[in-house]
RNA sequence: GGGGGCGUAGUUCAGUUGGUUAGAACGUCGGCCUGUCACGCCGAAGGUCGCGAGUUCAAGUCUCGUCGCUCCCGCCA
């Protein structure tokens, strides 16, 4: 016989009856009835019940082994009964009577119970991460995982995709997230970085003649945490593809998320050609560049109505060049007024001033800002946004982009409110025709809004004769139920597109030359056009798994503050290394 | 850096307008039990109510501070 197992805790059936076996498991759960006690063996593949007669030798030891104990058995596969079939297991016809039983390494009182899918603090869990991953929903999330990469590795490489690895310590670079350092031991104060994303690297792989490039890639940023963000490190699908449009590149992910969310999750996906929604109309209908489409509740825009109007939050604002967004929530005038209030209180956070609501009740409009408005201005507002009888109006007032983002807020809420949300859907859009620049107010400067490797709309000319403001990127979002799954772009491959739109963000020549030095020099050696994107891997996973929190589908993520408190780090190092890393620590004062 | 929520046994939670010895379930330990599958029954141990100050005759409960966790904003090209 093997050493340790001949079957698997998953695999026993009727047919195996009569074999003998030997089994190796956790001890999931132990029943004792003093003359015969049960125990279910769990595995990595499954559960079988053991049966230990009175009489064993071996029965004392039974008695005194703990859950989660790893134990090692041999013995008979038997029958049940007809009335002691357990339906509910896979093994639930068959049982094994031991004939010989030992604890190969017992299990101390556990911090949780890992027989049970209840919620524990998160803090116990990650420090015993161990444990945690042993309970069967955690067990099926990493599961779901590796199916996921795999599956998108198998879909990719069908499409005639090509793995490639890019290095994991490179150069630091001055846009985006903050990099995550190592220092160089052998050149003192210079340092190596990890990449925020393979980007550079798969740029000039396509400039190398390579094309179709993908990479389940590791990506570092040294940036806060959310619940749909780990701190720290997370993966992409990364894809790149030389001579594509943007349309070639959205029938190709298109492609590959229908194919990830049909086999791996049950949600029904809504169109397969994901619509194309430009980055205004984003922000003016659903107030995000992230909208959640799985339901409509659009703002309408009625600042045109309230320009001479009594309500002096309203007219202010629309005197000062602001707006009044309006949605309608059909049949919502019923609801309690804790229904409105908690509208209010969800968008305060926001900042909110100008927020207001009117319901319909009784061929009567109710509500605290009534008064102030006109027959007309009723008319007009009803008509507009097609409101009937038991519908209630939510409006926000305020400077536009503060506006629709308050709104934009309190549809969420009532989307979720008034259950307006089909959490069987998955509904996916692309966001397109993101603006090439901003105004950063603070600096007082014009920067890149997105990737500013991206390709501008009209390219050297538009750079060299649009208002930056107004040049519109080719680039784009994919967005799937109110997250964002992904950035791409069709690239720049140009020395003089890239020197013109670095020149507007305020960078010279010489940075560019210094600080892109790869891609300034390869852009003059013959580069294809090209254009990819890298849907985030975890947050796919998350959304395939359902799962609210993305350390759900980690198998050891860092808690929020980027912390592994099972393996206690960060942690300091010994006074040698830092020597020849020729660092020395100057601590923060003391609070 | 800022804001919201939470903090009671190993774990999940209850704890009334401030009022006697802070409870339950699961787990742990001990006892009983030969067919259970969340086995059942009896018993025991287990608490600085996150920490500190304040109000009060009296604080788990009220106030302030502080720490921890969590969610959000900033940040994440």
């Amino acid at each position: 016989m093997h050493p340790y197992r001949t079957h698997t805790c998953g695999v026993l059936r009727k047919q195996d009856v009569g074999i003998e076996v030997k089994l190796s498991g956790w001890v999931h759960r132990k029943r004792d009835h003093g003359g015969v006690i049960f125990i279910d063996l769990r595995d990595h593949y499954g559960l079988t019940q053991v049966v230990v007669n009175p009489g064993s030798s071996f029965f004392e030891a039974v008695e005194q082994v703990r859950n989660e104990s790893v134990v090692t058995l041999t013995g008979a596969v038997v029958a049940r009964t007809p009335d002691t079939v357990n339906p509910s297991m896979d093994t639930g016809e068959i049982e094994v009577v031991a004939g010989s039983f030992i604890v190969e390494s017992a299990c101390d009182m556990l911090p949780f119970p890992v027989n049970q899918d209840l919620e524990y603090p998160e803090e116990a869990r990650l420090q015993y991460r161990f444990l945690d991953l042993r309970r069967e929903h955690m067990h099926r999330n990493i599961l779901l995982r590796a199916k996921t990469a795999q599956l998108a590795r198998q879909h990719l490489i069908e499409q005639g995709f090509i793995e490639y690895n890019t290095p994991i310590l490179t150069s630091s670079s001055p846009e985006g997230a903050r990099d995550y350092l190592v220092p160089s031991r052998l050149y003192p104060g210079e340092f190596y970085a990890l990449p925020q994303a393979p980007q550079q690297f798969k740029q000039l792989l396509m400039i190398s003649g390579f094309d179709r490039y993908f990479q389940i890639a590791p990506c570092f940023r040294d940036e806060d945490s959310r619940a749909d963000r780990s701190p720290g490190e997370f993966y992409q699908i990364d894809i790149e593809m030389s001579y594509i449009t943007q349309e070639d590149l959205f029938g190709e992910l298109e492609l590959l998320m229908c194919r990830l969310f049909k086999t791996l999750s049950n949600r029904k996906i809504v169109a397969e050609k994901f619509p194309r929604i430009p980055f205004r109309e984003a922000i003016e209908k659903y107030g995000s560049d992230k909208p959640d489409i799985r339901f409509g509740l659009e703002m309408v825009d009625c600042t045109d109505l309230f320009c001479s109007c009594e309500l002096k939050v309203f007219k202010n604002q629309v005197e000062t060049g602001g707006a009044v967004k309006v949605l309608c929530a059909k049949n919502a005038a019923a609801q309690p007024r804790k229904f409105f209030d908690d509208a209010e209180a969800f968008a305060k956070g926001e900042g909110a001033k100008g927020l207001a609501w009117i319901a319909l009740r009784d061929g009567e409009l109710k509500g605290p800002i009534v008064k102030f408005l006109s027959d007309t201005e009723k008319q007009a507002l009803v008509a507009r946004m097609g409101a009937a009888d038991g519908d209630a109006l939510f409006f926000g007032a305020g400077q536009r982009a503060e506006t629709n983002a308050l709104l934009g807020k309190v549809r969420l809420y009532l989307g979720n409110a008034l259950g307006l949300i089909d959490r069987s859907l998955a509904a996916f859009c692309w966001i397109i025709d993101f603006p090439m620049f901003e105004w950063n107010e603070e600096d007082k400067k014009i920067d890149f809004s997105h990737n500013p490797f991206s390709m501008p709309q009209g390219g050297l000319e538009a750079l060299e004769t649009k208002d930056p403001l107004d040049i519109l990127a080719f680039q784009y979002d994919i967005v799937c139920n109110g997250i964002e799954l992904s950035s791409g772009a069709i690239r720049n491959h140009r020395p003089d597109v890239m020197l013109k739109a670095f020149q507007i963000a305020g960078y010279d020549e010489e940075t560019v030359r210094s600080k892109f030095p790869a891609l300034w020099n390869a852009f003059h050696y013959g580069a294809p056009p090209h254009g990819g994107i890298a849907p985030g891997f975890d947050r796919i996973v998350m959304l395939l798994a359902d799962e609210p929190n993305i350390r759900e589908v980690i198998a050891f993520p860092l808690n929020q503050k980027a912390q592994d408190l099972m393996m206690g780090a960060p942690s300091e190092v010994m006074p040698k290394q830092l020597q020849e890393l020729h660092l020395q620590i100057k601590y923060p004062p003391k609070a």
